[in-house]
DNA sequence: CGATTACTTCGATAATCATCTAAGTATCGA
DNA sequence: TCGATACTTAGATGATTATCGAAGTAATCG
């Protein structure tokens, strides 16, 4: 994983807003917009906008159903970035893994 | 770790000049100020306003040595930060654990 | 003490971004 | 096909923030 895409979830991850709807979405099977709209006291077109930079950010995925938008996890990124910043943060001073 | 660390540590991580910083802090034992300026072409204001959101975000840890002020990483925020979401991703859908 | 080096803080500026309203598109049921 | 529901997109606005130059503080050295 590389720096930009660490960057852009990271992103993704830095509004307390986006990190409420993805713990929630997360916490579920799936979400659509009517339901995370009124878990969290924000305007559909916001909501909307959140998924959609969550959803570039590999975080979840969006699947239309009939008139519904259902939103889910998808954890592997969030595993994937995790260890991305374990890697950097064990930094290369001695190569130490004990 | 709560939600609003999360959001600061995210934070700290969602601005590519800062994750340079902290990438380039992580690799060495640690490095000053003058080093990290050469390191990016960027002036020593913009670098300690960094630092400052790094290590208010308990990423790395500053110490002034003489003239000089040390910054080093702090594995362990990152550890317990990739857990916090590493439980979040996970969920509560079914205590799933295998 | 005065000069130099190494940062930090201040104030300004330009860019990014969260949010909203309003208007647009998609799907469905009558 | 019309109306309703569920989003999405566009445009505007206010807030946050990355960056800089300049001025301030800290430590060292002559």
């Amino acid at each position: 994983m590389n720096r930009s895409v660490i960057e852009k979830i990271s992103k993704a991850l830095a509004d307390e807003t986006r990190l409420r709807i993805f713990e929630g979405i997360s916490a579920s099977k799936h979400m659509n917009c009517g339901e995370i709209v009124s878990m969290r006291g924000v305007t559909p077109a916001t909501v909307s906008h959140h998924l959609k930079i969550l959803s570039e950010a590999g975080l979840i995925a969006c699947r239309r159903e009939g008139q519904f938008v259902y939103s889910q996890a998808v954890p592997e990124t969030i595993v994937a970035y995790a260890r991305a910043l374990a890697k950097i943060a064990r930094g290369k001073k001695a190569a130490r893994r004990r």
